[in-house]
DNA sequence: GCCGTTTTCGGCCCGACTGTTTTCAGTCG
């Protein structure tokens, strides 16, 4: 583990356990923000905290003295005391407790204090002797509700991958649309948002029938519970798909899918039902991020006005809602207006993070799916893809790309029959005798080579000097520790030899950590050497993710888009990669993807490459 | 514990829903 990560962990579970012992929440919610930054940094803050330099480590948000103390503590110890003393207080088990939907720090602190449970195992004891109802404020529905939430979290509950829950949440609003008194239905959340990964579907409506829309919706095929249904929300637990082809070819057939073989996610979906002329709060209060939000309530206030999921306010400061009064909203119809009155330029949705964003004076041109003319990194049937050379070609033409690259694997993927050197000459022939087969897009010759453990690269130099582009990538030796991790990528990167970083750390989302290099090193050394760094579009990789993007886009470094074609659906993943380029503040510009023909042939010829 | 376009002290977003309650606490997003 990073330090980071461990340092992240170490303020989530200080920040729970204060929770727990029923401390000030300020201080709570100051160590989980502490957590959630140091968690999002690129770069290791090891060298930083040996150093003892606490003024760095506060110059970072939301580190203040205390806990740029703790930092240094932990970095020179491998402890943090606090968290030692805290620890000998609470029982481990009570962070488990909390993690049930529904019971939170309260109810814990009381269970574990009054009754003694400090487990999973001795809330299931006190329910089954049914003395549970002894405690205060616990009856009959609350403990049937937990029952059902101990089965909900016993099948483990990961995050659904956005390539799973992006079809399913496009499914259930176009069916909301078709309820009658609907307007308009669009999903937010971190969906919305883009995020790599989501914890549940957000689907807001407009209507004028909010009973019509919150019972068709919990009527639903997919839905096997309703946990909350009143006037203004409903929240479901549904069963959606995980295989992604099969939501796109099902389309709106309700009969057919993961709620008629049992199969699949069980996913929470909250439907929001609002007036259409709240549309643009409503869509700005759940596509969030909560921290975004509340920094807009904040400058709200500041401003002398009040903000909630119905609109912009002026605030009078009586303590009932605005809305429940009759006062006429400043803004609330779009969100553009929102953040007009608000002295803000339009924020798209993927960088709404509190993350710099508030500083913004115009809507930054962020990339889009259509900027994309070119795929780079692409199999073919000569090592594990499933289609030919043409065929690769014409799907790439199909979606007007002037280029693409044929780069199938190198020979140590022997698994994934990777072509030794002399196959490959004869593929990159092959690859020249198609061009004069297709007219109107450019095929460029290649390989994505491995990155061997030590760095090296999988074929001499005198070969890879024979292609047109090289994506030099990671895939075995995944749990290296960080710093030959970082030796290594650094190393592909000083060749000389390599255009692009494919999937720099290897990961795979919610299956394999993949490695952990320190980000700042390898991103300053992919743009001294004018190497691209790639965010692999499959929902499964997002690799570099969100925040590697951010680190890089700000450094000036090179990025490639690629959905590393394997099978003809590939290429719908775009759009994932290209959102995780958008959470990332990737432009245009500084995307190879997004070059014309020429600027991109040109600056892979570049001389530094053989 | 953090932070400053009122502030270095005194704040720190806002509303919906549920279940258990005689008016509200706890949880969630």
């Amino acid at each position: 583990m990073s330090m980071n990560a461990a340092l992240a962990e170490r303020f989530g579970q200080i920040a729970e356990m204060l929770e727990l012992l029923g401390m000030d929440k300020f201080k709570v919610i100051a160590h989980q923000k502490a957590a959630r930054i140091i968690e999002a940094l690129p770069n290791d803050l090891g060298p930083i905290a040996k150093a003892g330099d606490k003024k760095a480590l506060m110059e970072l948000d939301g580190i203040g003295p205390k806990i740029a103390d703790k930092i240094v503590e932990f970095a020179v110890t491998g402890k943090i005391s606090e968290h030692e003393e805290l620890r000998a207080q609470v029982p481990a088990g009570l962070a488990q407790l909390m993690k049930i939907p529904g019971l939170g720090p309260k109810t814990a602190r009381l269970l574990w204090q009054d009754r003694g449970v400090t487990d999973i195992a001795g809330l299931k004891k006190i329910i089954d002797e049914g003395s549970i109802l002894t405690v205060p404020r616990m009856g009959a529905k609350t403990v049937e509700n937990m029952k059902a939430s101990l089965a909900f979290i016993e099948k483990g509950q990961e995050r659904l991958p956005l390539g799973l829950a992006m079809p399913a949440a496009e499914l259930f609003a176009a069916r909301m649309l078709k309820v009658k008194g609907v307007k308009k239905a669009a999903f937010a959340g971190s969906l919305r948002r883009g995020k790599d990964t989501i914890g549940d579907i957000d689907i807001l409506v407009s209507t004028t029938d909010p009973a019509a829309a919150a019972e068709a919706f919990r009527k639903m095929p997919e839905v096997e519970q309703v946990l909350v249904s009143g006037e203004s929300k409903s929240s479901v637990r549904a069963r959606v798909s995980t295989s992604s082809r099969m939501v796109k070819e099902e389309g709106d057939d309700e009969t057919k899918g993961a709620a008629a073989t049992g199969g699949g996610a069980l996913v929470q979906v909250d439907l929001k039902m609002v007036p259409d002329a709240s549309w643009g709060a409503a869509m700005m209060y759940f596509t969030g991020s909560k921290e975004h939000n509340v920094s807009l309530r904040e400058r709200a206030l500041k401003q002398k006005m009040t903000l909630n999921e119905y609109g912009l306010f002026p605030n009078d400061k009586e303590p009932t809602s605005p809305q429940s009064r009759g006062i006429k909203p400043v803004a609330s119809a779009t969100e553009e207006e929102v953040y007009a009155k608000l002295g803000l330029p339009y924020i798209p949705p993927e960088i709404r993070e509190d993350r710099g964003e508030f500083d913004l004076k115009e809507t930054p041109r962020l990339i889009e799916l259509d900027d994309i003319k070119a795929e780079l990194h692409a199999h073919t049937v000569a090592s594990d893809g499933s289609m030919s050379i043409l065929e690769l070609a014409q799907g790439a033409k199909t979606r007007a790309f002037h280029t693409i690259a044929i780069t199938d694997h190198s020979k140590s993927q022997f698994q994934a029959n990777g072509l030794k050197a002399d196959r490959l000459a004869e593929h990159c022939k092959a690859i020249r005798a198609a061009q004069k087969e297709i007219k109107g897009i450019t095929l460029l010759t290649g390989s994505e080579v491995d990155i061997l453990a030590d760095g090296s690269l999988d074929y001499p130099d005198e070969v890879l000097d024979q292609l047109d582009v090289v994506v030099a990538s990671p895939h075995a030796a995944l749990f290296q520790k960080p710093e030959p991790a970082t030796a290594r990528l650094i190393k592909a990167i000083e060749s000389g030899k390599v255009n692009i970083l494919g999937h720099p750390t290897g990961r795979l989302i919610n299956r394999r950590a993949g490695l952990s290099p320190d980000m700042e090193k390898v991103i300053a050394a992919a743009k001294a050497n004018d190497v691209a760094l790639e965010i692999n579009a499959h929902w499964m990789r997002l690799d570099l993710r969100d925040t590697h993007v951010y680190a890089a886009v700000k450094a000036g470094c090179l990025i490639a888009i690629d959905c590393d074609v394997h099978t003809a659906d590939d290429f719908d993943n775009l759009r994932y990669g290209v959102l995780t380029g958008r959470r990332g503040w990737l432009t245009p510009e500084q995307c190879i993807n997004c070059w014309p023909a020429k600027r991109l042939h040109a600056w892979l010829k570049k001389e530094s490459r053989g």
